[in-house]
DNA sequence: GGACGTCCTTAACTTTTGTTGGAACCCGGT
DNA sequence: ACCGGGTTCCAACAAAAGTTAAGGACGTCC
């Protein structure tokens, strides 16, 4: 993937939520960016390490994760092409969690340094990249709230839709059908839940006639049982620039 | 409560986790705040509203929560004198949760304009602020790991630990005992289990001689146990500007 | 094309947590 | 001093989720 392709995709997504004038959109057009190949299921930044790169995903799906002393590991966002999972690091070197890949990933690393530079000399730049982790830590709010008060069946429901909604902003939804490349394993971590327990839910939904979870692909059966279950308010993910 | 004492809490907290020179301080201290009393239990700011100012709190505690649509509701953070809990407010308008004061409280409000005109002169202050709603981000990430890995008894001791250790910076711990102004309602909505289950907890905790909860305030009694059982690692907190 | 590993699947059983309902306690107000 | 409302506390039962164990599906590598 061309490295251009790559910016096209981030300045879509930062579109989305914020309003970019077109002098901003040839900085971060020229921010000098290294593309790296990443197998699946590798770690990107550790946590604990120290991050002097931000890292945009090009392509393939990442995720942030915990893992605490009993060796029990919670998943705490996923994410997809265009976005820079770890842009906190910018202000917080040291990490406090895992950042790694689900699949294969191609990812670019634009310098600590680099960004910066840029905001000092562009502050509305650097306004929308804080905009960025402020929803990032939207999206962390309902996470908690998902994974502390839905039963489990709402869990797996709106953790799918909210990766819909994000994925649709990049043409990445086929109808009713859109990639979460999980597996069950992970898929339990992500909700606070078992492997086991997930596989029981999994059918559930299925055998409901809602929705259908079969190698990373979710297939919407009835939409509109889905929506219900999930119990989903997009506002969480602030994609007006106007308000 | 002078506002300059107001000031002085936020300025000490702020230097925990970041380097700001005098200048920046003065800044800070020249910031026009009008202060506010509220009761206890009463919203300041609710889901879906439009916010003009940030809430700096003097005195008392406050919660951000957020209700589903089943009528249950999860309480996302704990906040003490010294914070801004809505600084996200600057850049996401419209809110996504609700910020409530949990005690009767003093509470200082500053513009959003006022904020972004002191961003704009003096970066290093805006990447201050954004640092801290890093740090906020920080804590949901320790949070949704609580609520959906940690066994009760633990959930409950690591927010006891965390709320400690943030009360330590203001000077608010009074050797083994702390203010903890929650009902078990409350205690329940904060850790994803029903008041009963709560109330289960606590009086476990009690009996194994680790901790006592009083009337809002915490003691207590096996210190070893305590931080064993809790699995608090502080460094989510990122209370070291140095790194 | 067989062996291996990973993931998925399911069942049986245990533990944790939720639910319901009620009694005791505490505090503020009259 | 007494009342009333909100906590706190508790027990019995129900439901949800965790644990353990084991077989089956599927893909990959020799």
């Amino acid at each position: 993937m061309p490295s251009d392709a790559i910016r096209a995709a981030l300045i879509r997504r930062l579109r989305i939520s914020s309003a970019i004038a077109d002098e901003d959109i040839r900085e971060i057009e020229a921010l000098p960016i290294s593309v790296r190949q990443y197998p699946a299921e590798t770690a990107v930044v550790r946590d604990g390490e120290r991050a002097t790169d931000c890292c945009l995903i090009a392509d393939g799906f990442c995720a942030r994760s915990k893992t605490i002393a009993s060796g029990k590991r919670q998943i705490l966002s996923l994410h997809i092409p265009g976005e820079i999972p770890d842009l906190m690091s910018l202000f917080l070197h040291v990490m406090d969690h895992d950042l790694s890949t689900l699949t294969a990933a191609t990812l670019g690393f634009i310098s600590h340094e680099t960004l910066q530079k840029l905001h000092r000399r562009r502050p509305v730049v650097a306004e929308m990249f804080w905009r960025d982790t402020l929803i990032d830590a939207a999206m962390f709010r309902e996470w908690i709230v998902n994974v502390g008060q839905r039963p489990a069946p709402a869990r797996l429901a709106h953790v799918m839709i909210e990766l819909r909604e994000r994925l649709r902003i990049i043409g990445r939804v086929d109808g009713a059908s859109f990639e979460m490349p999980l597996t069950q394993e992970q898929i339990g971590e992500a909700l606070g839940i078992t492997a086991v327990h997930a596989n029981r839910v999994i059918r559930q939904l299925r055998e409901e006639g809602i929705v259908e979870l079969h190698r990373g692909r979710v297939t919407v059966l009835d939409e509109r049982k889905f929506l219900q279950l999930a119990d989903f308010d997009g506002r969480y993910l602030h994609q007006s620039p106007t308000l």
